[in-house]
DNA sequence: CATGAATGAGAATTCATTCAT
DNA sequence: AATGAATGAATTCTCATTCAT
């Protein structure tokens, strides 16, 4: 996992989203509609974006879209499905196994992070359109989430009640775990212009040890 | 500040999110607008909410919402300044003054998680909409931000470096902090049917212990 | 009749049509709605005023409007009426008698073009209106149209015909009158910005003797 | 150029503008909503006259017109574009050349006339939105004015000071001799009721003597 | 006289989607 | 695979008007 020194603060129109080296007009035409509606929701809401800018933007005529997702919603299912599947994998490959509790849950964070860092727009779509309900799209949330939680309740949660005695519920845990990983990305804009152009922002790396110091040993803790 | 017994996982159309005893039928036209308004915003998103929905839901007539307030951005913006506005009194109540830092963060997290519960629809309205850009409330967010950080920076930051050594921007801890005490009421939705019906959610006493002790003490720390 | 030396090329938010020296402060309601709304009329048209915007600029309550003129179409059939009522008063007087056709004539146009510079904006509202067939509105328009011909076929046309043999019908004369006078005051706003703001416009004693001189000499004629 | 034997005194709804033959099923849709904008516009005014109305008339999908023609604005402006680029062109084809000053202005009435008559409904739609101030059309007319006077100004201006001694200013030129040649048509509605059915309107043909000799050798001259 | 609230209809525009070519 | 036309419903917002106070 490659962990790019830039700091990419916020939402990039980045058609290099997994580091490939792709230009855009490398990218066949569904490609194209799909990074574009990552970046165009990440921006402005799925709901906040229409088809047929979404249609200019990727220079495509407006019905390929349709043809190539079946519907708007489809387009959204394909993206969350493709981000959650990146994470879950995370989690399966830094999770699962015997090493340590605090090596495992490191190890997860920096590529988690790392992952957020590189897939920021579908992280900030996911997120922000987690608490809606559209019926269609619970459905892939639930499954996804179900996952996930089955992961943490058996590699971490025991662990975690063994060493410390505390009980914390798996989906308590996944929640925190996201949200804190999430938070530079999510509130990145607003930040952004609350420090003005004077300050910079924590590079990538600070950030990482900051949140994964935090999440092991607290904000109170040394070093 | 009152600890509600019942949990409130997640978003109700709540009219008396501050424990008001008034019924719909007692809310002015207006109010009954602001508060549906927030209810389907934090539910369905921003865009995704017509006003001809709100106005039926709310028992108003469509033209209504407009003469109130203004724009259906214009109502957006009051939301989130009401939210703001709530949530800053709060930081100034509770970690302005000399007190440790540790009593300070403790007391913060508490009244904040508990205002968290009261208004979880204004709470999810405001990070839903977080990242999106509408040029018109980037600003009141930013502002809000703005206020926020100063706070951090003066009350936390600078005895975070002097107790412990480590320098963690304010924009830093504001965005953890919000990020993790909402964690529960943003994933709610989701993560209440991956658990599915067997399994309680924690309650929000509870979950406020494990948000407070991870964030001063992190997960691994004992008790 | 007084000319007013300055030039008044276009609309004027002018309270001072008739030459009195009232300010918009003493005017009355129903007086500053009724000066308003021929200004706003005259700059946007009839149909593209509103009458939030007309109360807003008036500076009172919206509900005043159809308070004192009944109806959005009242207001405009007032400003009409007064506007008909000054131009046939002149007619009345320049006009009948037993003086010669072309002093007759003369005096006629020079008071109308000053009426007109006068009454810019009602000249304006009469005109752009006038095609537009509003079943309430055309009968004003015919009525007023019927008792000006009825002067012209009197006191011109059977002049014009005993002395240069040419039969024109009223209807025609007075079509042609109107518009040839009328035209400096319609086209102004856009021969402005043709112009730029190099070469100044004649002022209105030159336009009354070009009007005047070509009316009854033509424009071959010398002088 | 064809003089039609016909009168049509006032709006049309007529497809055959042109003088063409095609009727209204022939047609595109772009076509026949561009043809009844113009009808409905001359009518009622462009403000007065809403989509609805016209995708009805026009027998199109209300969304077409957007799809066409971008806005209501656009499709305005395309009227206006054509009518005045069928002007400047016979201004253009008659106006320009070494002929006899008197010859030059005898054939551009003419043919002018004939245009007018022809296209009346565009005519009323320009004469009665050229003062509004719609500052995305204002644009449009002052660059087609631009065009009209530089051609009178070297065509005519110059000839009638070497003749005449007389130093008229183009725009003036421009706006009287318009306004003169299209009064029959801004006043037909309502001179059409003032004569009642009794009378007759003098025919186009008729009416263009009288309006040529009178700009040329002014309404006192004989014959 | 004057006001703020309220209404239902209509404004222009955009929506996601479909379909024949 | 790709396109332009077309659709009906929905969007936000403004309209002129009314009415109780």
């Amino acid at each position: 996992m490659i962990y790019p020194a830039a700091i990419t603060d916020g939402r990039l129109r980045s058609y290099n989203g997994q580091h490939e080296s792709k230009q855009l007009k490398d990218l066949t035409a569904k490609e194209r509609i799909f990074e574009e509606a990552t970046y165009l929701f990440a921006k402005q809401g799925f709901a906040g974006t229409g088809l047929r800018e979404l249609a200019a933007q990727a220079g495509v005529n407006l019905a390929m879209i349709n043809y190539f997702f079946g519907s708007k919603n489809g387009l959204l299912k394909e993206i969350l499905d493709h981000f959650f599947a990146g994470y879950l994998a995370i989690a399966q490959k830094e999770l699962v196994g015997s090493a340590a509790l605090q090596d495992k849950l490191e190890r997860f964070m920096h590529s988690a992070i790392s992952y957020f860092d590189s897939n920021t727009n579908a992280l900030l779509v996911t997120i922000t359109e987690l608490p809606h309900d559209d019926p269609e799209i619970i459905k892939h949330k639930a499954a996804w989430g179900k996952q996930m939680a089955a992961i943490l309740e058996r590699e971490v949660c025991q662990a975690l009640m063994e060493t410390t005695g505390r009980k914390i519920p798996a989906t308590c845990i996944a929640s925190m775990l996201v949200s804190l990983m999430a938070s530079r990305f999510l509130f990145a804009p607003v930040m952004q212009s609350v420090r003005g152009e004077a300050e910079d922002p924590v590079d990538i790396q600070a950030y990482t040890k900051i949140i994964t110091s935090l999440f092991l040993r607290g904000v109170l803790s040394g070093k």
